[in-house]
DNA sequence: ATTCCACCGGAATAGCGGGATA
DNA sequence: TATCCCGCTATTCCGGTGGAAT
């Protein structure tokens, strides 16, 4: 069933890029004074989840590098939420951490070193909307040769967010907006990693159509959806993906993505997504309550608005109405 | 209308872990 | 070894908000 499985993970990048070609060309014009040694625009790209923005930043790089010297780091602020946990990431991307400590370096000596780098350095920043302290961004624009290319869901709400220096600074880049894909892009898209990762006439373009369409537009959910079901079949022994594979695939496909962000949870964390999804919906008192009697050495309330914070900022929790009167509940998954 | 109360979330502070320094 | 510094999490403090009770 599966001859290459890479093809079908996340990370996987493929060499053609199908169905984006005017954003992949509007990155190129707004990185084009690189090739000529000279500064560029910062670039910004924005839309739904799955719809190829991370893809596209990761092979423009691979483009520019072809073409210029020029270094690049990607960076999901996401994990590196911190602003020197990304200026540690930046400074990996030059090779220019090696005597870097977080105690007892002097405090501003990682933006010194990537001032002091020459030489242009485009800086990837993905999920640019979760940095707790976007200053970071007005750290970088403080240095001419590097350029910053932010990745974020929404564009409008991220510069809302921001203090009125960062978002005039910030209204200047280039931005470009990514559409969902089309269910016959996504077919498009499902053929390719099929054709590289799959026996010939595994699956039907019946079934590609069907898996492209549950997807609603998100390329991840929809090769997760392929690779579930390639591996499924492959369990149980069928040398083809059939239609009752597909359908429960989808659902796995989107849980396991939810897992992944659930991973990241504390066990305390846990302890709290897990109350809320047993009462369905829950007001944050019954929820501290609950909490209190499930733990040993239970954290403050404080502590437990801000996990529920973050546990809404990762699309996890859902809050409903303010104040008083606010009650949790799981979100569940497409939007 | 007014008071009350549960909850929100910003800001400052404390405490911890861990590497550096003398 | 004792001490310092830093990043980071949790805690403390508190003003603000909006629904419920009076």
């Amino acid at each position: 069933m599966i001859t290459d499985l890479r093809v079908l993970q996340d990370e996987f990048l493929p060499k053609e890029i199908r169905h984006r070609d005017r954003e992949i060309d509007s990155i190129a014009t707004a990185l084009q004074p690189i090739l000529h040694g000279e500064p560029a625009d910062d670039v910004f790209l924005h839309g739904p989840t799955g719809v190829g923005k991370t893809c596209i930043a990761r092979y423009s790089m691979e483009q520019l590098k072809m073409e210029a010297a020029v270094d690049t780091q990607y960076v999901n602020c996401w994990n590196d939420y911190t602003r020197y946990r990304v200026l540690y990431k930046l400074l990996e991307g030059v090779g220019r951490t090696v005597d870097i400590h977080r105690s007892s370096t002097p405090r501003d000596v990682l933006l010194d070193r990537i001032q002091d780098a020459e030489g242009p350095y485009v800086a990837v920043l993905d999920e640019v909307d979760q940095l707790e302290d976007p200053s970071v961004l007005y750290d970088l624009y403080t240095i001419p040769h590097v350029t910053v290319l932010m990745i974020a869901n929404d564009h409008q709400g991220f510069l809302n967010s921001v203090d009125d220096r960062l978002e005039s600074r910030l209204t200047v880049c280039r931005d470009i907006k990514f559409e969902p894909y089309t269910v016959d892009a996504l077919v498009a898209i499902l053929e390719d990693r099929v054709r590289k990762g799959l026996y010939p006439d595994a699956v039907s373009d019946r079934q590609l159509e069907r898996i492209a369409d549950a997807a609603a537009g998100d390329a991840r959910v929809a090769i997760g959806a392929l690779r579930v079901a390639a591996r499924t079949a492959e369990d149980r022994g069928l040398d083809e993906i059939t239609p009752e594979v597909v359908e429960d695939a989808i659902p796995d496909a989107r849980k396991q993505i939810r897992s992944k962000t659930l991973d990241s949870l504390t066990e305390h964390q846990m302890v709290l997504y897990d109350i809320v999804e047993e009462h369905g919906e829950a007001d944050p008192g019954v929820l501290y309550e609950e909490y209190e009697s499930r733990v040993d050495s239970p954290k403050t309330r404080r502590t437990l608005r801000n996990y529920l914070a973050k546990m809404v900022q990762y699309d996890l929790l859902e809050a409903e109405g303010e104040g008083r009167g606010r009650s949790y509940r799981l979100k569940e998954a497409g939007d």
